[in-house]
DNA sequence: AATGAATGAGACTTCATTCAT
DNA sequence: TATGAATGAAGTCTCATTCAT
């Protein structure tokens, strides 16, 4: 049952994130949020102490689900090379669901001065995390070539495919998720199958 | 000869693409450019319209330097395969060269309310173009796989690369540009040779 | 009931007005208006969308009560040279009672690069028209004379009675109010009558 | 013969006195008079002390011609009514070709924080002297009422025919200095008149 | 005699935050 | 639980003036 105030809160995180994935975190103010979400300016600081801490909310409250999904996906394949073939999915997925969040992380992530910056550092890990165990594991078994630095490969992989989903959703959005999971996957699979 | 003038306008440059690349455009304020500049808060309004048109300028002016790094890197070898390890080892080199540069493009590329957009869709198009030209003519004479959307690769190849080179020199700037060069072009020549 | 806000927006009216009829539009500063208004530097921003608009939202609403003061003025009088006679009356009072908004319509009334430009124009001309219908009825029936363009006079009133009524209160302010009501009159009436 | 100075400081009077008579002294910038004018900025400085010095001497520039215009215009004509229709129409004339001057003068001369009010008033205050002069003589002679202040008719003549040239200007230059002329001093003859 | 790059005080405006209701 | 008027520090930008050439 979501009470009155669970409602203004995610009208005020929706409002919030559609806005700080247009124009970054600086670049929208109080006014437009309260204006976007239909609540008046107090409410904010009624419901968190101030901008930073509502993005920090928002963004605690969405990554807890994320990772879950990602853990999910990589306990549903036991073969290493479907397991990287499912985690690729998976973020693919993910970002394609959720566009503005994933937007938000990539402009956010290389500022050194946000309070969250470590929160999304340590996301960032343990994600490539689930990747590079993949590859430990096809490594170890001989389906992964062993000339490759497991974790470097793992990050690169997890890059390709951030920018190759946000470049499908911002220039080619008609492009199907399956067109670009087929591509993604193929690019992938061969950079480092034995 | 470095005119009066042109010497400022380079120190407002320097000035600014360092803020910017630390703090992001709207987290800068022109007087920590002036400040950093040695210069007075006018001198910005006597050469350029707004803070704005100061990064447009300071866009335009290093880009241009770009495009040739990458049409004589491509230039400088005729064998498919080998022009796409040239093209990567040149973004390579200029991300590492040119960091702060490098991360401002990548902060600033997704934002949609600025009026330099444009001119970086452009700018990306034309590099990824190098890239996708190499993968065509590696697919008519076989060394490259056929099943793969040509301009697709492109994108994703440039954009593990990009990835690669920024967590490199975020989070780990200790490792050698050849350690990253040949793990890159490694897992990228796998990904598209037949 | 005078609420809070509307407490505020006429404290900023009357100190901006003050100011401006001394110091004119330009060389008035919003910190003057706030100091005098005894409000803070944001409250005209969060009233108004900047000093242009301010003495816009002024000029309107002070402009209401002006146009009924004339006409109230012209209906109380029905024989054409006692309209006249009582038109020019009410200008000489309102003037005095408004001395401030009135050096302010003067000055400003000719500058061309104003967003109220329009709007005083358009009043100038309905309070000229009040004595231009006096002067047409006057001709009709024969109390004034025919050779005359009654646009044109009624201007030329209008601009004879603003300047002595300025010239009053700059130059001679202890003169009474009667004694330029007769001196301005005695020339008017003179002026247009058969 | 007009030297390379005497020529480069009345193109900067020309810029200065049609920007001042259109945005008035404070709305206009001195980029604008240069620009307008074909010279550089230090150029004004070079010629004056400052903006306001500039303006200065232009207005004492141009004043001396004013006052003589009108003594000849007075000095035409003994009897008392020709006179005061002489320096009706020499008013008239004098706006007539210098329209942007008289515009400043009028918005200008209320202002109390210049430099050349003083100037300006004791223009006024000669102009309006030579009108008052005549009066006096035709009440003298009997030409004119005696029931009037002569300053204050004389004040009152001045203003009406300075709002109605301006009106002419501004809103309906197209009439012929000839009609306006004509309404203007039979307003004026009339209202002064036995 | 003139130039134009550079200055810096001060202008207008923005915006996260506070607080009485 | 929510409001919105008010705040003031800090931001962007303007502009008269200076000065080396």
């Amino acid at each position: 049952m979501a009470t009155r105030a669970e409602n203004t809160r995610s009208r005020m995180f929706d409002a919030a994130l559609q806005l700080i994935s247009e124009k970054g975190f600086s670049g929208t103010t109080v006014d437009e949020i309260v204006d976007r979400a239909g609540v008046a300016k107090g409410t904010v600081y009624y419901h968190f102490a101030g901008k930073a801490e509502l993005v920090e909310a928002l963004i605690a409250e969405q990554l807890a689900p994320l990772v879950v999904h990602f853990r999910t996906a990589a306990a549903g394949a036991y073969d290493p090379m479907s397991r990287i073939d499912a985690l690729i999915r998976a973020e693919l997925e993910w970002i394609r669901e959720n566009r503005a969040f994933a937007k938000m992380l990539v402009t956010e992530l290389w500022r050194e001065d946000r309070m969250w910056r470590e929160t999304l550092v340590l996301l960032r890990r343990e994600i490539i995390g689930f990747i590079r165990d993949a590859i430990d594991d096809g490594v170890k078994n001989g389906a992964i070539r062993s000339d490759i630095d497991p974790d470097f490969a793992a990050s690169a992989l997890f890059g390709m495919t951030v920018t190759a989903a946000l470049d499908w959703l911002v220039f080619d959005p008609d492009k199907s998720l399956e067109f670009v999971a087929e591509q993604v996957l193929r690019l992938a699979s061969m950079a480092v199958s034995a």
